[in-house]
DNA sequence: ACCCAGGCGGGCG
DNA sequence: CGCCCGCATGGG
């Protein structure tokens, strides 16, 4: 059991972080519940609200013992942060205060960095229903069995599993034009490049080693730091952010991407990637500088 | 029919 | 550098 303040799971889970594209989020009976997938098993939370705070329950199955399990949670949830220190240096104007005020208890997450760089590698110019769907039918296809104690379960797919698999049998996953990259990069992971060996680098660093695979650009690598290695200093610059700062910080004046990074790393530092989520959602709730709005 | 979706690589001026 | 294009595919 966790008891937590400024954690909201329905913003958390639905503000399109790789938790979504490969887990659950439904009504239970007296609150809401998440259940997602990882490499060695399935994690179900279930969350009330209180006045104060929020309680969140949890059990699993699988690879997973009480404490790893709960590390777990900890972790991708993001239940360590200092919110109080987030929102401080991310409060910085009028337009930040809002999404602030709008979407208290989103919380950052933080996946596996093979799982954030196969939701993003599908991500591109893509949507994200179908990216859900695609991630979801990756899991059913190529995910490992988990059988033990009277529970079954689909898990993650590893890098080897997808590296292995065909274009077509890629692409019938719905990847599209995206199925060489997965090919690819899957089998960079599965041997041959060290993914961990990116946590001890500094983010530019990681960046490059990272962009190196095709496929893999600024925006998708900025994803994977963010998202898959906790890089907070990362800020996925994609069509909406782009949309969002210029209409908010630029006057409507198109800005190219080398000056909204250049800008977000003045502005926000080290938390720039929070910065970066809750202009996102709170953009795109807002429909904040798309055309015909 | 056309446009867009959490882009990227490649070619061109 | 910036700009434009093709790349698959489903939904407005």
């Amino acid at each position: 059991m966790f008891i937590v303040k400024d954690f909201d799971l329905k913003l958390t889970f639905e503000s399109g972080q790789p938790l979504a594209f490969y887990g659950e989020y439904r009504l239970e009976k007296n609150g809401k519940g998440l259940s997602y997938v990882t490499d060695r098993g399935v994690i179900r939370l279930h969350c009330e609200k209180t006045k104060s705070s929020t309680n969140i329950d949890y059990n699993y199955i699988g690879k997973y013992t009480a404490k790893s399990a709960e590390n777990d949670i900890r972790a991708r949830l993001g239940l360590s942060q200092d919110m109080r220190k987030v929102y401080a240096a991310i409060d910085t104007d009028q337009f930040m205060h809002e999404a602030i005020t709008s979407l208290r208890g989103l919380r950052m997450t933080k996946s596996d960095p093979w799982e954030a760089t196969l939701c993003y590698l599908t991500s591109q110019a893509n949507n994200m229903k179908r990216i859900r769907g695609t991630i979801r039918k990756f899991v059913d296809v190529f995910g490992d069995d988990y059988k033990g104690k009277g529970a079954c379960a689909k898990l993650f797919p590893s890098p080897a599993s997808i590296a292995k698999a065909t274009i077509p049998e890629l692409t019938a996953c719905g990847t599209g034009f995206r199925a060489k990259y997965i090919k690819g990069v899957a089998a960079s992971f599965a041997g041959g490049f060290d993914s961990d060996a990116l946590y001890g680098m500094d983010y530019a660093t990681a960046k490059l080693e990272l962009t190196k695979h095709r496929g893999i650009g600024d925006k998708v690598a900025d994803c994977v730091l963010l998202f898959g290695y906790g890089k907070m200093q990362a800020f996925p610059t994609d069509v909406w952010i782009k949309r969002v700062v210029e209409h908010v910080y630029f006057g409507s004046r198109k800005t190219s991407a080398r000056e909204i990074h250049s800008f977000a790393e003045n502005k926000w530092g080290p938390y720039a990637g929070y910065a970066q989520q809750y202009l996102f959602w709170h953009g795109r709730s807002k429909t904040i500088g798309k055309p015909s709005s």
